[in-house]
DNA sequence: GAAACGTGGAG
DNA sequence: TCTCCAAGTTT
């Protein structure tokens, strides 16, 4: 038996009995205390959507999906359309063509039983190394280094890493590594997620009230605010495009599918130019006509600013159909599953109204 | 390793 | 208004 202190034991002891009195009550957790072990269904549907996404984003469209869709075969079985719409809003979109994927492998390869190994889970669609590990310890009780963004910072903060993200990653999942304690890896995941979104928190974090205080290097130097050094990012391109909103005269608006592998592949959306530097050549989907938006409806998205200028059109209600795509009823657009850019287009058609 | 990939809330 | 950033994965 080691005589001398383990301080990766005492930090994880410390933050199990802070967990044990104060975890937040989610829609994927099971209740305090409970025997029961939680759904791997609900616990990958979670882990899916919290991907980049925050906690308060993700508990209404957990509750819808999880109510239309109980269980991995039932999504498994969905309309893809369906699944695509329900996601709209939510962003990243590709997690939503890989979360249908993924049920689809699950159901039909395993039975609809989830992988219960990082190793088995890692190789579905959509879950990547943060993910599986998750999945195996709340789901399957396996002991796995769980580091996602909130355990980068607190992880940072206790051991006062001066070395910028992204490249002490592979230091910071060593550190996690040793206070990852044997058991109740699953808890201990939780725990530090939850301190990193309470009180380890970017700004301001609240240090007199942590559990790991005692143990915190940051802290001792004062300076938790400091960490985790970040590599400067870099500025935003800015993209213009053109919109088209066609108009049939009995109050219905031409919507298409986009594109796997482009952005906001695989959602509906109006055809549209292309995004680029200057506005690029596309083909609208009438000829002549349009009349262009006083103004235009501005975007950010991650990596780049888009400023996209709207053009509307309106034809008679026994227009042929441009291409593949439908025509949609305007009443009833917000149900069009349209992502959050061409909800804003849509917004602005209305709000101009006749002219 | 770097870039692509959405959105909304907080300060 | 603006900047930061969130339970990352894929290519």
């Amino acid at each position: 038996m080691p005589v001398e202190h383990n301080i990766g034991e005492e930090v994880a002891q410390a933050l199990l009995a802070h967990y044990d009195r104060h975890a937040r009550s989610l829609p994927w957790r099971t209740p305090p205390g409970s025997r029961n072990l939680p759904d791997p269904y609900r616990v990958w549907l979670s882990e899916i959507m919290l991907q980049q996404t925050t906690v308060a984003a993700v508990i209404p469209y957990f509750d819808r999906f999880t109510a239309r869709w109980p269980t991995v075969q039932a999504l498994a079985a969905a309309d893809e359309a369906e699944v695509m719409a329900a996601w709209a809003g939510l962003g990243y979109y590709a997690r939503a063509r890989n979360l249908i994927a993924c049920a689809r492998a699950v159901t039909e390869q395993y039975g609809g039983r989830f992988p219960d190994t990082e190793e088995g889970l890692r190789a579905l669609p959509g879950v990547g190394a943060y993910t599986a590990a998750a999945i195996a310890a709340i789901a399957f009780q396996r002991r796995a280094v769980v580091v996602d963004a909130n355990v980068e910072r607190v992880v940072s903060r206790l051991f006062a890493i001066e070395t910028p993200l992204p490249a002490s990653r592979p230091l910071i999942r060593a550190a996690a590594d040793a206070i990852t304690p044997e058991t109740r890896a699953g808890d201990f995941a939780q725990a530090m997620m939850d301190l990193g979104s309470s009180l380890c928190v970017p700004r301001n974090p609240q240090c007199l009230l942590c559990p790991l205080r005692s143990s915190c290097a940051a802290h001792r130097e004062g300076r938790a605010e400091t960490y985790p050094v970040k590599a400067p990012k870099k500025e935003k391109p800015h993209r213009l495009g053109l919109v088209w909103w066609l108009e049939r005269a009995d109050g219905h608006v031409w919507i298409e599918r986009r594109e796997d592998k482009r952005m906001l592949g695989g959602m509906a959306g109006l055809p549209d130019s292309g995004w680029d530097k200057a506005i690029e050549r596309g083909v609208p989907p009438a000829a002549g006509g349009w009349i262009t938006l006083n103004r235009p409806v501005e975007h950010v998205f991650t990596h780049f600013r888009l400023t996209l200028t709207v053009q509307r059109k309106r034809v008679p209600t026994d227009t042929a159909p441009p291409g593949p795509g439908q025509w949609w009823p305007l009443d009833r657009i917000g149900e069009a599953g349209l992502p959050t850019l061409f909800a804003k287009v849509a917004r602005a058609v209305m709000k101009a109204g006749n002219d």
